[in-house]
DNA sequence: CTTCCGATTTAGTCATGGCTAAGTTATATC
DNA sequence: GATATAACTTAGCCATGACTAAATCGGAAG
């Protein structure tokens, strides 16, 4: 009857395929030593994987260079991406994770989940495009709505903007959390040290000091209200 | 403090120990092929595992005699079970799976869902104590209350009963299924062919004949309603 | 042009967990 | 008691996917 399927790709696969999407609308190149350090893997762990993915014309894999998807890969890449976001959301919003838990379940069940529980879930959710980061839900058939992608660590001193998602991992969003810094949340600019140094932001009656490195992971949608002279 | 993960627990072992519960329950003793023909494995493969998991001290395993859990492997075996049954039932509850489809799904995410995901679950379903095929649900500290064990094969002509659970695959489910044999049903006893021929049942208003394994497989309690006279 | 160094790949190892082929054991039967 | 046979184990193989050590590439500095 339903007999197993064309097990080619493993969870293995499906991990380096994802972190390679998104390595790569974030570097111009995609190198072994990136993917290494994303998945805290050796080198030549990576290397050796991206000889099998380049076999199975999933990437494509220039040695010494770096590798970029094939629209094959590209493929089950968003899969799994929509697997992880449709997962984040429906645990928050179903079984009540909060914000900073959900990474590392979504993260175990995205490689498990059929397509009937894909299907039901995102029924249960209402079909949203959004996950609770403020990501974009890829669609069944692939497609991705390109997010805002202005940085709270660009913003000028006075601005103000509406926090829409936070990258990085399970560590950091639990850190932002425990400032208040979440999503939908308005953050104003008080101040930017100079030499990189931090960023002051006042966040409803609370003001925090900020890391360069960590408001670079903050994305934010500006809000052009009035500031200093009477705007339009 | 929750304590850190002892990874020595992989899903093959956890597959294992399930598998080696339920046969426990069915069998005097649980031996190599017995595993192998549940697990659809080749018995070398089998023994190999036994092998490991009495290092690991989950089994009592002497050679050529079969396997027993230790009070440490049933623990494991227990709490995967929890997992598995209260994950098929809130797949139909939550999620509008149907009674057949439940079981390959839960068989995958049972091995990685956490202890956050089963409480929350749990939860949800108003803490159940029984599956949608009417198996108990251990307790989260490791108890399983018994069921009632009278099979539909065993009942006399003329005898009606409830059916509380069906035991099987994924293959006989669908089959049982589709002749509306399913949990709350009642079913009466209309014939039973001699030689270990069919028995012949009564659902609502349909008629079906049953091969004894398949009764088997169909586990009931029983009503004692007024006897009928033969025929019709 | 050379030299150096970090990035990368090659080579070879290990654990997991399947497999088949071939021996061994237990046991039922003559 | 001898032996056939089914059950079981041993031995050895394979794929996955991680690792370390060592060679190699390639770009920046001298």
């Amino acid at each position: 009857m339903t007999k197993s399927e064309d097990r080619t790709i493993t969870p293995a696969i499906e991990d380096y395929l994802k972190t390679i999407y998104v390595l790569q609308q974030e570097l111009v190149a995609v190198t072994t030593t990136a993917i290494a350090e994303r998945l805290n893997f050796a080198a030549p762990s990576v290397t050796n994987m991206l000889k099998k993915l380049a076999d199975l014309h999933l990437v494509h894999y220039t040695p010494y260079q770096g590798v970029e998807l094939t629209p094959a890969g590209e493929k089950v890449a968003l899969e799994v991406i929509r697997h992880h976001r449709l997962l984040e959301l429906y645990l928050i919003e179903a079984l009540g994770y909060s914000w900073d838990q959900v990474h590392d379940e979504a993260d175990r069940l995205e490689h498990v989940i059929s397509e009937q529980f894909e299907e039901r879930i995102d029924i249960a959710l209402g079909r949203p495009t959004l996950d609770p980061h403020g990501d974009p839900i890829p669609t069944k058939d692939g497609n991705l709505p390109a997010a805002d992608e202005t940085r709270l660590v660009d913003l000028e001193v006075g601005q103000s903007a509406v926090i829409v998602r936070v990258a990085g991992g399970a560590d950091v969003l639990r850190y932002v959390a425990s400032l208040g810094l979440l999503p939908q949340i308005t953050v104003h600019v008080l101040d930017r040290a100079p030499f990189n140094g931090p960023l002051t932001v006042r966040v409803g009656e609370e003001r925090h000091a900020l890391g360069r490195e960590l408001a670079e992971y903050i994305f934010v949608a500006p809000v052009m209200e009035r500031v200093k002279t009477k705007g339009d």
